[in-house]
RNA sequence: GCCCUGGUAGUGUAGUGGCCGAUCAUGCGGCCCUGUCGAGGCCGCGACCCGGAUUCAAAUUCCGGCCGGGGCGCCA
């Protein structure tokens, strides 16, 4: 054979296989039942656990979240048979084809009574952590083994709901008219200010990973195409350690053209959560039974509470004041969040931020406010968004007084030179919304691989 | 960037100077058991993150490193 070229593809020549048992015929086992009674299936999945009385054996084969039962009777199975799946070592893959046989004693009523089983990969031992072990294991380990995490029902019902979150809220945009789109991750110039961002070997130049497609997303208001959204990767160069930050992170970003001001965002953003958590609580039934969590739908319209009511009601409930025009400090946002959930809402709004704690494409309002809003949940901020300033000259101003340099912001200020209208936009974080809907208490636990300040793989 | 906290069998833990040739659970291995479903019973296996220092004596104190967890700032 010639080194480098592929193997070419013989018609009629089957692939040899070692399967005697076809995989392609295995049925679900949440779909048998007590009424298959003697019905000939193959089943295969994970071997979940081993209970040998010693006349008879049984085994837990999971398939998912949901496990069926292996029911071998010795003397009646064949040895090799039993020998295969009770010698085997837990979460090793096997395939069985036998008899379903009705029985009361079984879990579900049914168990399979196999005439042949094979192993498919067997399982080294020990597992670097058990999957059903009545020992709990710490986030660290479990990251370390996410593939085993994942093989757990309620792991793996966190990410069936992320699913449906995405889903639901893709819908609903959709169904609003906006068009998704994508924005490079890799970009030539650290443009947008504010947080540290990953330097990248772009060939001979300096590139970085994108913070957010926010300068992107604003270009394409000035395309016609009035209402976009993306499905964003944040990349974020903060050295911090907490249980709500990640260095990688996704949101739904979306920016809408001919606004009359922030509110008619708002609404979009208040109607987002509010597809995302009813497609959730509609779909997800079974898993956030699994989870023993339920979603609360928040009503819309929420409520707008302003900067200076926040900083006023939770001025006595604070150590530390916050200063008019810092941003809010997280004790006073949990504070928010605890007097907004008396007041029976856990989704609220947190408008006309002071200009000064906003960054310099936020519209500014009179003198000293800007446009600009935050989306709280339980004194979580789950979205920040504003109105964006639309005009070049007050862009240009507002660059310089950041004491950054417009050369560097050529690319961005073009679209704003030939006929950009008024716009605004935000980016809902969803591991964020994720892990308020289902009561996470680390963000890592809403994303499969998450990358933090010392978490780089797997 | 600043601050706090932790690292003991595969996993999760107890243990704050000698009682530790280290606790318990889970797991793993062996044996017994024909209806288990957190199976049960008996026997066994397996660990003090790394490097220095203090001390008659260190899992335990100190210093440095490596690796976790968290808080603040900042942010999604």
């Amino acid at each position: 054979m010639v080194a480098g070229r592929p193997v070419p593809f013989i018609k009629d020549v089957p692939i040899p296989s070692a399967m005697s048992i076809p995989l392609s015929e295995r049925v679900a086992i949440p779909e048998l039942g007590p009424d298959d009674d003697g019905r000939e299936v193959v089943v295969a999945g994970w071997i979940q656990e081993v209970r040998d009385l010693g006349g008879i054996a049984f085994v837990e084969l999971r398939q998912g979240t949901e496990t069926g039962q292996i029911v071998l009777p010795k003397g009646k199975v064949d040895e090799d048979t039993v020998d295969t799946l009770v010698e085997a070592n837990r979460e090793s893959v096997a395939a069985i084809a036998g008899t379903v046989q009705e029985s009361d004693e079984a879990p579900g009523g049914f168990e399979v009574l196999p005439d042949e089983a094979e192993l498919l990969n067997e399982a080294q031992t020990p597992l670097p952590m058990g999957v059903v072990d009545r020992v709990d294991t710490d986030v660290d380990t479990r990251l370390e083994n996410r593939f085993l995490d994942v093989r757990k029902p309620e792991v793996q019902a966190i990410f069936a709901v992320r699913a449906a979150a995405v889903e639901g809220g893709r819908q609903w945009l959709q169904e609003e008219g906006f068009t998704e789109f994508t924005s490079p991750n890799i970009i030539g110039a650290a443009s947008e200010g504010g947080t540290d961002i990953f330097e990248v070997q772009y060939f001979e130049e300096t590139a970085y990973l994108s913070q957010s497609p926010q300068l992107y997303k604003q270009m394409m208001m000035a395309t016609g195409l009035d209402k976009v959204f993306e499905i964003a990767k944040y990349f974020r160069a903060e050295s911090h350690n907490t249980r709500r930050h990640l260095n990688e992170s996704s949101a739904f970003d979306c920016e809408v053209a001919f606004i009359d001001d922030e509110d008619d965002v708002l609404w979009v953003l208040e109607n987002l959560v509010h597809a995302i958590t009813s497609f959730v609580d509609e779909n997800c039934t079974e898993e956030l039974e699994l989870l023993d969590h339920e979603v609360t739908v928040p009503d819309t319209p929420f409520p707008r509470v302003t900067y200076d009511e926040a900083l006023d009601w939770t001025a006595d409930d604070v150590e530390e004041e916050v200063a008019w025009g810092e941003d809010l400090s997280t004790e006073a946002e949990y504070a928010l969040g605890d007097i907004m959930e008396e007041k029976g809402h856990e989704y609220y709004f947190i408008t006309k931020y002071p200009d000064e704690c906003k960054p310099f494409y936020a519209q500014p309002e009179g003198e000293e406010l800007s446009r600009s809003f935050d989306l709280g949940k339980s004194g979580m901020e789950v979205t920040s968004g504003a109105q964006r300033v639309h005009d070049p000259d007050l862009l240009r101003q507002r660059i310089e007084e950041m004491g950054a340099d417009t050369e560097d912001f050529e690319d961005y200020l073009k679209p704003f030179t030939y006929g950009m209208p008024p716009h605004g936009g935000f980016g809902l974080g969803i591991e964020r919304i994720v892990m308020e809907m289902l009561d996470l208490h680390n963000i890592r636990e809403a994303v499969l691989f998450p990358r933090d300040r010392d978490r780089l793989r797997p």
